[in-house]
DNA sequence: TTGATAATGATAATCATTATCAATTAGATG
DNA sequence: CATCTAATTGATAATGATTATCATTATCAA
């Protein structure tokens, strides 16, 4: 049976608090402010458990580092290729996902890259 | 000055013979059937080369690898969850890249989930 | 309070990719 | 053709994000 556990709770607090899509390893920062002693391990242990959970959301990146997002309404997603950030976007995309019959598709996800105007 | 190399060549002839999307790791076995002294190091170079003058695509996989496509014709792709594999897809997307005005969107790219019927 | 077991965290391992750099090679020029 | 030079190669080490290991610790049902 499942635990909750202070780091469990801290990591996911703090992902719920951010919305800047932090990678495992900002959040390992930010959550090292509540509990200083948490592992790096437990960090990525709980950031994939929320993902299978359907709690998060997990974002890559160009080069592949992962990024989290504790809004799980569905929204689209941009990386900016000069801050390097990953921000939201509001450009709504629609596919037909029957359209292939050769595949049973559960899902998709779209990932927009350019400039946000203030890096322009 | 750019400078033609027996490595090169290979390197795009094999990309360009395959239909399966391989990882930088797939092409270098195969190239190594036509220079097997050739280096990895010049496999991956001359691949993102290739992504860099656009005559080729690089897709992430749900791993965060990275398959090359000798394919540049606009078309989408799916990750099969069983089989592992990057496969050619026919949905088709469309979207306004000008939607949101708080960015310069350049390109997007889509990945979709599932299975194949072989799979399945 | 106790006992079973889930969770933690220090650490090592993994694995794709990139950097380094001496040796080699393409190809322009004399 | 010979020479020169910068581009390229390839062996190897380094990187960096993520995962595995495992002894220790903490949760929580009984």
């Amino acid at each position: 049976m499942q635990k909750n556990t202070r780091q469990r709770e801290a990591v996911y607090s703090v992902l719920c608090a951010s919305h800047t899509h932090p990678t495992a390893a900002e959040v390992y920062d930010e959550v090292r402010k509540l509990i200083p002693s948490i592992g790096v391990s437990t960090v990525y242990r709980t950031l994939s458990m929320l993902c299978d959970n359907g709690s998060a959301l997990a974002l890559q990146d160009d080069n592949g580092v992962i990024h989290y997002d504790g809004c799980v309404t569905p929204h689209n997603h941009i990386y900016c290729s000069k801050c390097r950030r990953v921000l939201d976007i509001d450009i709504p995309t629609q596919v037909d996902l029957n359209a292939d019959s050769r595949y049973e598709v559960e899902r998709y996800s779209v990932m927009f890259y350019g400039m946000c105007r203030s890096c322009e």
